[in-house]
DNA sequence: GAGGGAATTTGCCTCAGCGCAAACAGCCGA
DNA sequence: TCGGCTGTTTGCGCTGAGGCAAATTCCCTC
């Protein structure tokens, strides 16, 4: 915990409304954790002993079905809220964190939430309208799955990665972790040859570049059109 | 508001932990509202100016797509929550609520939620665990959506529905409200076509019955194999 | 810089399930 | 009782996308 962590942990929407003071008693019973590459932050079905705040880098929550199917719930970013399953009621993570980079991350542990949520009623309401936001994705989710084919739902995904951790270069946007075709296919439901097969159509249109586990969309409109289904299928 | 419906209330988990007289200042704030079938509780898209508590009747939760298309997000039975949207940082409500009969809510003014929250913690506690419940099962969904056949999927929505509003009789398990072809189709994303055709099949295997509005699932046990991919289609 | 493993590409085949269309049945109101 | 409306059934053809398999490319390590 450095004092830029501390400045850049205060600028957070989550922490909106609350006195420097308290986010300092908050910061004070957390522990700093660094999590490597490909390594768990918590797992499915284990006991939830903490909840966290991840500072640096990138991590994927996933699902795994008792057929061996994974489903990615979704990717986490910096200041983001992660494994609240006490905020709750739960006594057991739902899904497993995955860091696909180095990261570090705040650990409170899962006690706490309680005496939080009562003496910081800011946190607390703003960690709800996080959850808030998550259940909409999810309904979002479903009806993506729901009505559109494949096609509009990898354009969404990429869109929706793009916006969450772009990052500009001189092609394009790129999405600034390692990502393959196995990944995208597990956030929209269907397997990594439609993703090669898409994703190398769009090359050829040139409005997507893409390399081994490297995306960079060159063109975000033409990815809005396709994800809209305003497209004459061509 | 009968004496009935306070003992009723009174027993419901939402309400664990909440003592008597704090029960009747929170009814006490509420009007009681009839809502004809097929009328809405609350639309989409509109201000939240309250939320509800389900005491009678069975509602139907959708949200549409600008493309015309319509997704059944879940069905609420009676003793649920909803509209809460306050109770997640949100102004309007982020889906239509369809009576598909006649219903009585208890609804609350939105306003009041932080003072409810503030003063009965035990009641925020359970509508939030309820809210994790509703995490939790549209991830469930996603999950259904993105690994499973349409077959299975529909089996699982007569499952949750038989469990949730299913009643004996002596011909087997009764969904108990009225829902057509179409509407399972909405609920597990495909078309009121397949449902039927399934059905028929179903019907001819002769573990489920069913007719115009209606569903009666003979034998559960047959529709768990279905909808948990352990059959050798057939 | 050679070898090996992982990620990606691509071709070919197959089929679940959708779209379309037509016929049919049950229920309600006049 | 007689339409007429809404919900349901069923046939047929088509296709998006998955399964399988092989080839290829990239990157990392030794």
């Amino acid at each position: 915990m450095t004092s830029l962590d501390r400045s850049l942990i205060a600028g957070l929407s989550l922490f909106e409304g609350i006195a420097a003071a308290d986010l300092d008693r908050m910061i004070g019973q957390a522990r700093s954790v660094r999590i490597a590459k490909d390594q768990p932050v918590f797992e499915q079905e284990q006991e939830a002993h903490s909840f966290f705040l991840l500072l640096d880098g990138h991590v994927r929550v996933v699902k795994s079905t008792p057929d061996g199917h994974e489903v990615t719930v979704r990717y986490i970013s910096p200041g983001e809220l992660m494994g609240i399953a006490h905020a709750l009621g739960r006594t057991t993570y739902p899904a497993s964190a995955i860091a696909v980079v180095d990261c570090v991350v705040l650990a409170w542990p899962g006690q706490l939430w309680p005496t939080f949520a009562t003496t910081f009623p800011s946190f607390s309401a703003n960690t709800y309208k996080a959850v808030g936001s998550r259940l909409q994705d999810a309904h979002a989710r479903i009806i993506e799955m729901s009505t559109e084919q494949v096609e509009q739902r990898v354009a969404h995904a990429l869109l929706k990665l793009i916006k969450q951790s772009g990052k500009k270069t001189e092609e394009g946007i790129l999405i600034d972790f390692p990502i393959s075709r196995q990944d995208v296919a597990e956030m929209t439901g269907t397997t990594l040859h439609t993703v090669s097969r898409l994703l190398s159509a769009w090359e050829d249109q040139g409005f997507v570049k893409s390399g081994r586990q490297r995306v960079v969309v060159v063109e975000p409109h033409r990815l809005l059109v396709i994800a809209e289904g305003r497209v004459a299928k061509g």
